[in-house]
DNA sequence: CCCTGATTCGC
DNA sequence: GCGAATCAGG
């Protein structure tokens, strides 16, 4: 795949708002993690940390508001759905009956979340869950557009491997990254 | 094992 | 220029 101008201005945006390379990759598509590390360098941008002075301490992904119009009078209070349902589905040869408890913490509109890339989702309703779909739950459960990403999850994980990364990660990672670049060569 | 970015080097 | 392979670290 070529790095047209586009390509390349999204990449810049992407890496610039803190992205992981492999997040960028695939948000891209058509590359892998590497070919988006590669180019970064070849562009010069920024590395993660690096030039000069080894520790990293001002990596705040969440400053991306310049002239941010924040909402005028929210009350800043989230609001908090919950809804229990039950589903029955096959488990082998039997029939398990589980209660899924959801609960969606709503913020009042804003924050959107540029950082989460979902290559896909089926769209699957609670009732189409099988034991290798991802349950990573999309929408209002109160409302009839409520699904789940329901993409491959594989058999050890509830999740597909990237809402496993939301899951059980916060989402930020990017820490230290390169402090052994320039300790370790020698 | 999963992940991260960095670097090298053949293409 | 490109990116897979590899490296180094968490």
């Amino acid at each position: 795949m070529n790095w047209t101008d586009e390509r390349v201005e999204k990449l810049k945006r992407l890496w610039a708002d803190g992205l992981s390379a492999s997040q960028i990759a695939a948000q891209l598509g058509g590359v892998s993690r590497n070919a988006v590390i590669g180019k970064v360098h070849r562009l010069n941008l920024p590395g993660r940390a690096k030039a000069g002075g080894a520790t990293q301490a001002a990596s705040r992904p969440q400053a991306r508001n310049t002239s941010a119009p924040r909402a005028p009078n929210f009350a800043a209070r989230a609001t908090t759905a919950s809804a229990t349902r039950t589903v029955t589905r096959p488990v082998g040869a039997t029939v398990v009956k589980e209660e899924i408890e959801i609960e969606v913490t709503q913020q009042p509109e804003f924050e959107a979340p540029a950082n989460v890339v979902v290559p896909m989702s089926r769209r699957l309703s609670l009732t189409d869950l099988t034991e290798r779909t991802c349950k990573w739950p999309m929408g209002d459960p109160l409302k009839d557009d409520f699904h789940f990403c329901g993409a491959e999850s594989g058999e050890s994980s509830p999740y597909c491997r990237y809402h496993a990364r939301l899951a059980y990660q916060p989402v930020n990672e990017r820490r230290k990254a390169a402090s052994m670049a320039a300790a370790a060569r020698a």
